[in-house]
DNA sequence: GGTGCCATTACCCGTTTGGGTGATATTCAA
DNA sequence: TTGAATATCACCCAAACGGGTAATGGCACC
């Protein structure tokens, strides 16, 4: 498993002493390289192009633009880039943030050697280092509510809303005449309090129903 | 640590020597108690209630009512209930639709103990335990497309409409005639193969760009 | 034994939408 | 400089939708 290409990493992060830390354990280690090194968000996002890693580590607090700010911005210029937010508080509402604007993970800052490789080996290989308490978030962001003020017969409808289907085609699949459909459709309106069908799907689907 | 009130956990798992040697590894360790066992979805759901435990282990590939079904079956019943898949193929497409119905996380059948103590105790800590790589497909799942097929405009449009607005008053707040609003909605349905407004804020919303 | 919720069907009517076709001006990259 | 994409506007027409009102039978809960 030697001399194969290493993995090629860029480092944000405007802590000297963290960075060279970083960097010096990751050049040490067998199949990883620090092919850039920048202090701010700015620095990255004008020549990251030319470095073009498989793994970018950004710090979440930076001056300037931000981590979080940051990520829409890189995803921008290279929306296959792997990003890898530096944290240290794990626990932290950014950190959750982060993942909801496309960063694929994060590693602790002050984490032994051995985590942070793996971390990021993790990465390449198309993973995502996080702890489960992070993963608990993630997974509870987009988990269906249980409490239904739908019966079964109006979320039936409303799937088929969300897919487009007309009226008289709710009908057929349903084997119901076009008339009960209306009245289906008239009584989801009246529970979710909108008078459109886009604006029923926009809230069932936002909601997790569908 | 000793003599806590151990985590209470009942298993559904059709598998008589799976159930056996799961009962047997929870009933030996220290802080685990097995409360109830059962060999269906539909058994669980009669008695479940007579046994509240603090977590379920769930077999994912049951007879009749499978795992996932049961899922958000048994949510219905116990809302705060934290269900845990058992799965012999931990990669599978149906751990992943398990956590989008309301699973917490899961755990692979013939781990070692020791991670199987591991994954019910970071559960009952509010944790979900589960691989990089799962995690990865859960948050892809929610991370907002960079690449944009839509123009800024139309994304602007796409918004109203999914907020059920109809065409006179999204020309109103942006300034424009409704003919205007038609031109972008048409060239809106045209990018993403669509003709109504239900389906394109479907397709939207679960792309992630509103 | 009423009261409420659900599923079903019916009719009317005005408004909105979707689809077709076509035009003009700007911008930006090939 | 010549397309391609974008943003803007116009007109027509058939189909679909949203809202109002009303009725029936089933089922469950109190």
């Amino acid at each position: 498993m030697k001399n194969i290409a290493p993995i090629k990493i860029c480092i944000v992060e405007d802590d000297a002493l963290i960075l060279k830390s970083l960097q010096q354990v990751l050049n040490n280690a067998e199949g990883f390289q620090v092919t850039g090194t920048f202090f701010s968000a700015e620095a990255a996002l004008e020549i990251l192009k030319d470095h073009c890693p498989d793994v970018l580590l950004l710090d979440i607090d930076l001056p300037g633009i931000s981590g979080i700010e940051a990520i829409s911005k890189l995803k921008h210029l290279q929306p296959e880039l792997n990003i890898v937010m530096l944290t240290v508080h794990e626990e932290s509402e950014l950190v959750f943030s982060a993942l909801r604007n496309g960063a694929v993970g994060y590693l602790v800052k002050g984490s032994s050697s051995k985590f942070l490789l793996q971390g990021i080996q993790d990465v390449y290989e198309g993973g995502a280092p996080m702890s489960p308490s992070i993963a608990r978030q993630v997974i509870a962001s987009f988990t269906p509510q249980t409490e239904h003020v739908l019966s079964d017969r109006e979320l039936e409808v409303l799937e088929k809303l969300s897919s487009g289907t007309n009226n008289r085609q709710i009908a057929e699949d349903l084997f119901v005449s076009t008339n009960t459909v209306k009245a289906h459709i008239k009584n989801i309106y009246k529970k979710l309090h909108v008078n459109s069908r886009a604006e029923a799907v926009s809230k069932a689907i936002k909601k997790g129903w569908i």
